[in-house]
Order: structure tokens, then sequence, then C-alpha cells
DNA sequence: CGGTCCATTGATCTGCCTCAATTAACGTGG
DNA sequence: CCACGTTAATTGAGGCAGATCAATGGACCG
């Protein structure tokens, strides 16, 4: 993978075969405007009307509802690559709050130019659409992660985690950047810090992850996907269904 | 609300205003291919690759995943107007399952055609996108009602399903049919059986709701929605954020 | 060196699960 | 119209995963 690309087309290329012309579409839109927030620094407010379109390039972030009871529920982690509220056009409001968790470097795309990738770029808008059904598809898998001990449950975030920075290409033999705190994995699956802090340790003790310093290492994918019960077939990439293709682009990486 | 028409406009109605063109185009569609679902068999099975749309016309359906453990976790309710798969075109495989509750007649749609649509009727094509992002608001609610208490949770899924409900015309002074088991309604709260028939005793014993015979009735909303932390706004309704609206639509039905 | 944030540990408490019956509702055939 | 089987609703009792409360230790930092 080439790893000077732009993050948005490593990402979509995990779907859809790009045209050169769709791939200079996409490094002019998130080329012109870009700008920074800090960690813990909302990129987005809960009922906000956003007037263009955010888009992480780096750092980590995330969707969050506050509960009536001021408790904080995480429903999505936002990694490079992954828009804020490609709805904008559509829904006036946000009806979430989007906050960094880590220094975020975000391109502001012009919502007009949405509505002109829609209308001449039907590869790109099928692969746009493609993201929102993942985004989709994710949200449920974390309704159902829900329900789940908590063992197996963050044995799942973590493979999901694992998978999607490594389809953007930021997993490096086996390790990879997770800058949150464990008050955050906490408000992810739901649990109290005190207990995600427990969860951890014991899957340290079982030897199934290795984090610290804000990284973390996976020694063995599949044991932990096996403890978490993790079949990435929800994430809809082209690599799941196609070993052979896969093998193809790490060759190339 | 004129409850002849179809479902699906009087659906889309809640969020954008039809041209008589739009409405034509999909009454056409949801004419030619109608079947009938006997209530607790699939519609659509996980891992399928379904060769046409499928939406539901009358009835009540399901998402569902499977836990390695034979659990079933309910992730969304469909009722007339929902959409079972309108990403066919998109996602290859079905990453869940999708199972009739009651009786449901189902309207099969040509794939093709909604190519078309994106491409020829704007308007409609913003609206079906509209019912995507919703679908999404509502499962980021599900996973934050995950994390709360069983009576709060529950009194905010049945104010959920009331709004719904109402926005394609199907309630009649505060009741609407609930063909629904304690024991599916817990699997989509992801409690037990058991203590979902406490949770609802409770609720019936504060005098919040009155269910039976497969009907709820919902004497206070407001008190409902209180219990539940309910905010109707992640639904996006048009009635939502127009409250003369409302009553226009309230006096016309 | 004190302050702040985060990770860690211990002890207690509780909402909900699980197991186990019983009762009610519903459909079906005799 | 009733006997019976099946499914759904209800009730009771006991147990546990994880919440909550309360401290301590460690890392970083101005």
């Amino acid at each position: 993978m080439n790893m000077t690309e732009n993050v948005l087309i490593r990402k979509l290329e995990g779907y859809a075969q790009l045209s050169d012309d769709d791939k200079r579409v996409i490094r002019e839109l998130c080329g012109e405007n870009v700008g920074k927030v800090a960690a813990h620094r909302d990129i987005i407010r809960d009922g906000a009307t956003p007037d263009h379109i955010h888009l992480i390039l780096e750092g980590w972030a995330a969707r969050y509802k506050l509960l009536p009871d001021g408790a904080r529920q995480i429903t999505a982690f936002l990694i490079p690559g992954d828009f804020c509220d490609l709805h904008v056009t559509v829904l006036a409001e946000m009806d979430h709050g989007i906050v960094a968790l880590a220094p975020c470097k975000v391109a502001y795309l012009d919502a007009k130019v949405l509505d002109e990738i829609t209308s001449k770029h039907s590869t790109l808008t099928k692969a746009l659409w493609w993201m929102t059904l993942v985004d989709e598809a994710v949200l449920r898998q974390w309704v159902v992660n829900g329900r789940r001990r908590a063992i197996p449950a963050l044995a799942h975030l973590l493979c999901e985690l694992h998978q999607r920075m490594k389809s953007i290409g930021l997993v490096d033999d086996r390790v990879f950047e997770l800058p949150l705190t464990q008050e955050e994995l906490a408000d992810a699956t739901g649990m109290s810090s005190v207990h995600m802090n427990r969860t951890i340790q014991s899957l340290r003790e079982r030897g199934l992850i290795e984090f610290r310093m804000k990284k973390l290492r996976i020694p063995d994918v599949q044991a932990l996907a096996k403890t978490g019960g993790f079949d990435d077939s929800y994430l809809h990439l082209r690599t799941t269904h196609r070993p052979s293709e896969e093998q193809h682009l790490q060759l190339e990486a």
C-alpha cells in the first residue's frame, strides 16, 4: 500500500477500483482546506448544523452522545479516512457530537462538491455510499457487542479497530497506535473504567494483547478474534472475500 | 394523512416534499411484484445476496444477528415503509438476517430501478438517502439505549416505535399495533424475557403503558418519553422541527 | 515539588440473569 | 364446544458480572 497516498483513497480502494480521475478529485478535495483540532476538543457539537463536511486525515476522534445522567456513550471511533458528517446536505442537525480523542488533522470539504461528485462520478458515489453502509454495519455490530460479556466485547472491539487500521495501512507488524484511555474504551463498550481496566488485564494475562504507550500489539490476531467471536465480513472489505487479491496487495505494500 | 396512499410515500413525506412524478415512480415500483411472508419466517437470510430490494408494505419484521452462544440480538424493527436491503447494489452479502415477526406483505423491487432513480430523480434520491441516515441514527440510539437501565431502555424503545408508527399514520388515538412477544422485545433490548416481563409490569403499574392483545396504548406520551429520556430529534422528521406544520398535517388526517 | 491525569487494586452492592415452575392464552382437531 | 398441545406471560429464588465507592501508585509536567 502506497503510504504517501491520500488516506481516503487508501480507504476507498479497500472497496472499489478508483480511476485516476476519481483519485484526482479526492486529492483536490482534501487538500484545499485543512485544520487541526487538539485532543479533547469537539470537532462538531451535538445539535450543530455544520456548513461543510469534516474528514479525518490524521488522529483519532469519536462520535458520542450524552445520557441524561451525564454519562457519555461513544457510538463510533473515527480514524483517518472517516467522515464526520457526510450527510450535511441531507440531515440538518447533528444528533450527536464528535470529539477529538487525539490531535486530529481535519479536512473541511465544501458540501457543494458532494453534489457534483454524485452527479458526475458514479464509481466514487458508490464508494461513498459503501462507506456509509459500512458505518451502519459497524453500528449494528456494536449493538450486538453491547450484550456480550466484557472480555469478548473488548476483544471484538480491538479486532475491529485492528482491521480498520490495517485497511488504511496503519498497522505495522501487528502493532498500531491506539491513543485511547481506558475510560474512553469504557465509554465505547458501556462498562465502567474500573471494569475496563480489569478486562484489559485479563486479555494481557492471556497473552492476547500488549497495550502500553498508546500502542496496541496483537501477537495472534486469530486468537483474539476467537475470543471476541470476531468475523470481519461485516466490514465488507474487498480483501475479506478475495484472499488471493489480499496477498497481491500485501506484496505491493 | 391520506391512509390509502402508498406507505413509502407517506413515510418519505415525513422528510421531503415529493412531486407527483416522484410519487408515480414509487407507486409503480411498489405495485409490480408483491409477496407475503408468514410470521417467524426469514425474509432474507444472513449471508444471502438478494437479487432484488425488499420493502415492507404491511406487518412487522426485524433485523437480527445470532451470537456465538445462539442468542439472538435484534438490531432493528422494520415497519411498513422500511427497506430491508436498499444497499444490494453496493454491498454484496447480507451481514445479518431479516425475519418476519408478524405476517408481512413485501414488495420486491428491481435493483436496476434504483440506479434509474438516482440518476433521474434527485429529490427521491435524497429522500432515500435520508432513510438510510435515519436508520443509522436509530442504530446509534440503540447503542446508547443498550447501556441504560431496563425501565428507561424499554420506555425509550416504545417511544421510538410509537413515533415511527405515527409518522406513517398507524397510530390511532395513542394506540398502535405492536405484534411482538415479550421475548422479541427482550431480544431487541438485550435483556432476558423474564426481566422484560417485569419491566413491562413496572411500566404498567406506573400507568405509562397498556399492552395486551398485541396493541400498545400510551396514555401519556410525554410521561413515557420522560421516563425513557426520549427526544425524537434523532429521527429527523420534518414535523420534529416544524410544530406548525405538524398541526397542519393532523388536521388533514 | 506539587498538580493532574491515568492506571490499578480492594471491597461492597445490585440489577439483571438463570433456573424452575405455574398460569394464562391460543389454536386445533375430535 | 370441550380436551389437549403449544406458545406466551407470570412468579419465585438464588447467583453473578459488573457497577460503585474509595484509595493508592505511577507517569508526566510546568
